[in-house]
DNA sequence: TACATAAAAATTGTATACATTTTTTTATTT
DNA sequence: AAATAAAAAAATGTATACAATTTTTATGTA
């Protein structure tokens, strides 16, 4: 269905790209944002590519007219604040999660077993995407997804790696999950989100 | 200094009528924005109304070209973050807060009692933002900030009231945080939020 | 060389005009 | 009278032109 979607507006046109160009590093980090550069390149006016930078600009994708460079401070920061909401809804999704996202939890601990690389990632991401949807929460749900993508551009360079004992803590994750443990799937989410940080940052540093 | 400030761009002005005008009600929820109407009120072209009115969505305070009109669910969500947020906060400062800033708090707990109507709800707001501030995390502040509007919007109505037991219950915090008892202060602030959340229902539902 | 200053260039902010889409109104049919 | 379609009007999206600002470069001086 999605994929036979009518192509939206310029300046919508103009943010994907641009997000896109951000996140896989062919925009990096400092780069100056000029207006009518990408206005050229994408062969439309500056009008709907301003929009398009505001919008970055509001994600945190642009700082003063610059890709953003996230500083370890930044990613300390947004994680912290990732640990209590996603946290928070490791314990929601104790109480509230059906069987069938339950089944796809476990499908994905399994690929990050079994599976390909690329496979691997996605299901790692959906992982976390599944319990933060179950806090049911489209406000805590908005902010997590915007600190994504900056998070996402930080660790870029580390998320080939495959940090030792992810997988295992998504299975016990999902076993507090399905146990209605939540306090327990709280602790469990803080600390492998903590453990994530440290291992980003250590990569990096 | 701040008062001989130049006045800024268009788009910045517009931007402060708008969000000023539908804060203190001349805006009500449900009504439509029309760019030409806007910026034929403001004597200025559509071009800045419409980056104001983009800046104002991002804010959630304009939804689909009409003033928000947030429902209950909306505050109950947003104060669901709300709570994870500066309860942490509350937590922090009980670690960081500097001795001026303890000084400020108990200044505002003592305005909270012998002050004049205006001056409490400046310092009940003062309060909170102070313990925001000491969280020492820019991204967590930037969170809370964004939702402030909103909440105040909802709570429009309810705000010249002042709900039994919330001076009391700032200084139950304060105390907390004077004695460094981090736990102690994140429970209380988030009880303290939490009545206030329900209050606020219960009167307008 | 280092620093200040003026001129030039580049970039952003705003106005206006037109194209496209959405909403409202009106006309028509059942 | 209700439902539908066609037409008109209103509103938004985009392009272009120009004004204001910021950044860069060039130039002169200590």
């Amino acid at each position: 269905m999605y994929g036979s979607e009518r192509s939206r507006s310029a300046s919508h046109q103009s943010y994907e790209m641009l997000r896109d160009k951000i996140l896989n590093g062919e925009l990096q980090g400092g780069t100056k944002i000029v207006e009518e550069k990408i206005a050229a390149e994408l062969g439309v006016s500056r009008t709907p590519i301003r929009e398009s930078i505001r919008k970055l600009e509001y994600e945190g994708l642009i700082v003063n007219k610059r890709v953003v460079k996230p500083t370890e401070k930044d990613l300390r920061n947004m994680f912290q604040v990732r640990i209590l909401l996603e946290g928070y809804s490791a314990q929601c999704a104790a109480s509230y999660i059906k069987e069938k996202e339950l089944e796809e939890l476990l499908a994905c601990v399994e690929i990050g077993r079994n599976g390909e690389v690329e496979e691997i990632m996605k299901a790692n991401e959906r992982f976390h995407e599944i319990i933060v949807q179950s806090s049911n929460n489209p406000v805590m749900i908005d902010i997590i997804d915007r600190m994504q993508s900056t998070i996402y551009l930080f660790r870029k360079t580390v998320v080939f790696y495959n940090r030792p004992h992810l997988i295992d803590e998504h299975e016990q994750i999902y076993e507090a999950i399905k146990e209605r443990d939540g306090q327990k799937a709280e602790q469990l989410m803080k600390s492998h989100l903590q453990a994530d940080l440290e291992f980003c940052l250590h990569l990096i540093g």
